[in-house]
DNA sequence: TAGTTCATGAGAACTATTCTCATTACGGAG
DNA sequence: CTCCGTAATGAGAATAGTTCTCATGAACTA
């Protein structure tokens, strides 16, 4: 159904080159930058779609903005963001997962979906945050 | 240092007296339809100042609209929301922050922060919908 | 290749939140 | 109790992210 285009193509491209979490609008300053023409409003259609398709995920930054990146994983699983420099790790949550089951059977709760999220200081920016001091 | 005055009364007063999470607007609209005239600018700082104080909560909702409600719990606490009705459970965690703390050292993160949240439906809520089948 | 339909671009529109700044009113000092 | 300094408020403008509108352009399909 969803029709391949240049501009699609572009943003695909472009996240695939990108380990970290950005903005919309991040995204299409990047494109910007490598010299594709993509409108704004193309690109949140774009992640849109993605998003749809399960191709990329985005979570929420602390200020409300959608953040999107490709992950390696398939199936569902969290963040862990380093929030000076962005790198991301991928989780594996099962122990999460079994107690976010367990809690919301307790309490009577059905259909649950569920908001994990870590974020830091990855081992870098700790030591150079630690050297500054 | 903050003062007291009749706005921010009003607000204190209204979230004692409501047990969901609401939006800033939403607080607006049910101090306004109480007869209480506090302008949505104050409404949103007094938030700002509870937050601050640790005397309410604030959760982004899915919409990234920013929700508050004054929780039982002082110390620090994760929440399990019923997305139909907005009923709202305060959740001990100590299995995720456990799990949390151990998954950011061995990644070497420090000074880790974490979201955790459920959202589903609520025993009232998910029994109506499995009858309106 | 022509036609149909989906996608794009540009800017307007929307929404939540913050800011500006003139005015009001706590609350401590006297 | 009254006076003052200063923090808080109100009204609307300003911001910022995101979505929408609609005329135009480009994929696919027969
Ligand atoms: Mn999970
Ligand atoms: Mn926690
Ligand atoms: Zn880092
Ligand atoms: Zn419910």
């Amino acid at each position: 159904m969803p029709r391949t285009t240049r501009q699609r193509t572009a943003v695909a491209d472009l996240l695939d080159g990108v380990p970290d979490f950005h903005s919309a609008q991040d995204l299409h300053r990047m494109l910007h930058d490598r010299g594709e023409r993509v409108a704004l409003a193309t690109v949140y259609r774009t992640l849109q779609v993605l998003t749809d398709l399960g191709e990329v995920d985005s979570v929420r930054g602390p200020d409300g903005e959608l953040r999107y990146r490709r992950c390696e994983a398939e199936a569902h699983h969290h963040h862990l963001v380093c929030r000076s420099c962005g790198t991301t790790v991928e989780l594996d949550a099962a122990a999460v997962e079994a107690w976010a089951g367990g809690i919301a059977r307790a309490h009577g709760f059905t259909d649950v979906e569920h908001t994990v999220e870590l974020f830091g200081l990855c081992a870098r920016c700790g030591s150079r945050s630690a050297d500054a001091r």
